[in-house]
DNA sequence: ATAAAGTCCTGAAAGC
DNA sequence: TGCTTTCAGGACTTTA
């Protein structure tokens, strides 16, 4: 599930309950989510007490930064999510960290697989971890995107799906945006003429747009997302039956009469 | 049992 | 030839 828009639902999850709010106790209830050499013990010890900052995001990532304090990082691999629920609310199998704020509410950080999790990092080691990303996709302007992808001569899909090169893409929105754009997720990118970027980079606009406002890739039916899993998927534009094999070692879906 | 929206690592091929 | 870029495949992990 989390792709760019997915962590900034996420971000707007904690903002609304947990803005500006005092960390008051720290339970990590499955440590196999602790990245970056941090203990649960650390974990006590720097951020209990301190009130959380503005979150922000980059790519995947999520940033919670705290007053005088490490900056508590984030990522979800494919199935965590982050939410804010009341103090009595029981705990699910995969509430994997759980906040006390204020004493009034909890935030959990949960998760089913722990491919990814949580880590407090200094300002360096925030800087080293955005040396290692892409600008952030959701504010990549044309001729910077065009920069970026037309010297490369891997698979379109390989270089959307690259978090150095573009931060924030995953699998179902690189499928979409494609999709949209009308180019064969196979294409090599630098065989993509200037108005393949264009469209390309138009279509990652208005795909993160809708979808960050949902906070999620929205299962419409007039999406790809929304047909990709019916046991005989068809184009949403053109009612062809979608193709379906692994690009850049993922499961990709495509339309062979819109994409060609 | 197979496959899944994440990343990281390795080894090897491709390209300059 | 040698360096860099890129890809495939496996690993991590849990459950439908």
């Amino acid at each position: 599930m989390p792709e760019l828009p997915d962590v900034e639902g996420f971000r707007r999850a904690l903002m609304s309950c947990g803005g500006r709010r005092c960390v008051t106790d720290i339970e990590v209830r499955d440590n196999g989510v602790l990245r970056g050499g941090v203990t649960e013990e650390r974990l006590r010890g720097q951020l209990k007490g301190k009130r959380l900052g503005k979150a922000w995001r980059h790519g995947k990532w999520l940033f919670v930064p705290t007053v005088d304090g490490p900056t508590l990082v984030c990522h979800f691999g494919m199935t965590g999510s982050l939410r804010c629920c009341a103090l009595d609310e029981p705990i699910a199998a995969h509430d994997r960290i759980v906040l006390t704020l204020d004493d009034t509410r909890t935030l959990r950080y949960r998760d089913q697989r722990k491919l990814q999790g949580v880590q407090l990092a200094d300002k360096n080691a925030v800087d080293r971890l955005l040396e290692g990303l892409g600008p952030d996709a959701a504010g990549v302007q044309r001729t910077e995107f065009r920069e970026l992808l037309s010297a490369r001569r891997g698979a379109i899909k390989s270089a959307l799906m690259d978090q150095s090169v573009i931060a924030g893409l995953g699998n179902l929105l690189c499928d979409e945006i494609l999709w949209r754009a009308r180019i064969h997720p196979r294409t090599p990118a630098r065989d993509l003429s200037e108005a393949d970027l264009r469209h390309l980079h138009t279509a990652m606009g208005r795909v993160l747009d809708t979808a960050v406002r949902t906070g999620r890739v929205p299962p419409r039916r007039s999406w790809l997302t929304g047909r990709r899993d019916d046991s005989e998927p068809v184009c949403p534009r053109c009612g062809t039956l979608l193709c379906s094999s692994r690009v850049a070692g993922r499961r990709t879906a495509w339309c062979p009469q819109c994409q060609s």
